[in-house]
DNA sequence: GAGTGGTCTAGACCACATG
DNA sequence: ATGTGGTCTAGACCACTCA
């Protein structure tokens, strides 16, 4: 049986009524004490579930007062999320499309080597790709993923033309998380051509190297992306 | 009595431990079990203190086998951090400087009025900044403040030329967490001038709405820093 | 003073990894 | 078979907020 964690039920029936509206802003949740009679669970097993909705500002908690759905503005999706292109793009679009504008083995540049954690013999499998929102084209990817991490990918279609669904779904490679520099520069002669601007317009540039669960490096990606698509990103203090 | 909580007290300890190197890459930790005997405690106590620890990437949990310390490359100070801007800057630097180059009442354009969700007769300080970082001008920050969020602002100077600690510490506003949009965009005139670079040359624009415990907007700021200086981000899957 | 969230306990059973 | 982390319990005391 796909038996969820209870804290994963609890969670996820509040998200759904904090978005349906059915609990709408402001409003004062159960206590977690009701919350555990409600659910029939002890008062540690709600505080699981509402730790993960504080923690995505679904509900602010207030010590002696109260677990209360946030302020609408301040709620979205889940930000800095690592995910499909698709997920990347602020707002709904329909139309992603990916177009493949080279593939292939490769030993590597040392730099990208060593962020890589390779040999000097290893090889890599370089991806560039152009993705398109809406027929504008929208940025380009180029991805470093070493051969060792995922042997078919040179040979496998893309899913989707997402690379993530492919490690997953065809390699058995998670990806989990990325750190991600960005950064402005000019556009080329070359990317000017394909993200149809003019050369020396700035673009976003971005610098990521993407892990699995381990911790082991499996891509190292740099993109340029449009200036209409911007980045969003969730601070902490 | 400053006591702080004992899961705190174990993260901040296992945190030096790993740091300074005590305890080094990819060994194991004590089980859950161990340390709980080792600190006089629960084991669900040792678990919250893991579980910041797993949040943070200092650690990696791998079921039936135990906790091991990330892969070196994969450590760093938290990510994501809203903080003073000198922690902003990728790598450590001292000469952080701070020039103000206005501080004004006003009514702010509807456009920022909505986002700080301002009626219209409701007024702002208007702070724009430039900071120089090792004598290098980096970026101009542009910041909306509403008057009710810190009556005293305009009239305090700047602890150090940082915001955030002039309204924790003078105005009693705790800054939590900020929404960002980043972008890329051409120097203006102006801006070029004040960072010295040629006009049209490619910088980051960031726009932030900054939030505090509660949800309240207390800031909204935009950004324009040169690409030397980039943003670091981490992402999850 | 009553109710809330923050911290903590001393157990328990499970799924999973490794020898 | 043993030990690990993942989940969960049924309590407890505390600091805090608010009526």
């Amino acid at each position: 049986m796909a038996t969820r964690p209870m804290y994963e039920v609890i969670r996820a029936d509040l998200v759904e009524q904090i978005t349906t509206g059915a609990l709408s802003s402001e409003t004062r949740l159960p206590s977690e004490k009701e919350l555990a009679e409600q659910y029939s669970v002890s008062r540690m097993t709600v505080r699981q579930a509402l730790d993960a909705l504080e923690r995505d500002r679904l509900v602010v908690r207030r010590r002696g007062s109260g677990t209360f759905v946030a302020p609408q503005r301040v709620r979205s999706r889940r930000l800095n999320r690592l995910g499909p292109f698709r997920d990347d793009v602020a707002g709904n679009v329909d139309a992603v499309t990916t177009i493949e504008l080279r593939r292939e083995v490769l030993k590597p540049p040392s730099d990208i080597a060593k962020v890589l954690g390779l040999g000097a013999s290893d090889e890599a499998v370089q991806l560039v790709r152009l993705r398109t929102v809406d027929d504008t084209p929208a940025a380009v990817q180029d991805s470093w993923i070493p051969c060792a991490v995922a042997p078919g990918l040179v040979r496998s279609n893309l899913i989707d033309g997402s690379l993530y669904r492919t490690l997953a779904e065809r390699c058995g490679v998670a990806v989990s998380w990325a750190d991600q520099e960005i950064t402005a520069s000019p556009a080329t002669k070359e990317l000017a051509r394909w993200l149809d601007v003019r050369v020396n317009a700035p673009l976003i540039e971005a610098h990521r190297t993407t892990h699995d669960e381990a911790g082991r490096t499996v891509e190292y990606a740099c993109s340029w992306t449009r200036p209409e698509f911007p980045f969003v990103v969730r601070l902490d203090a």
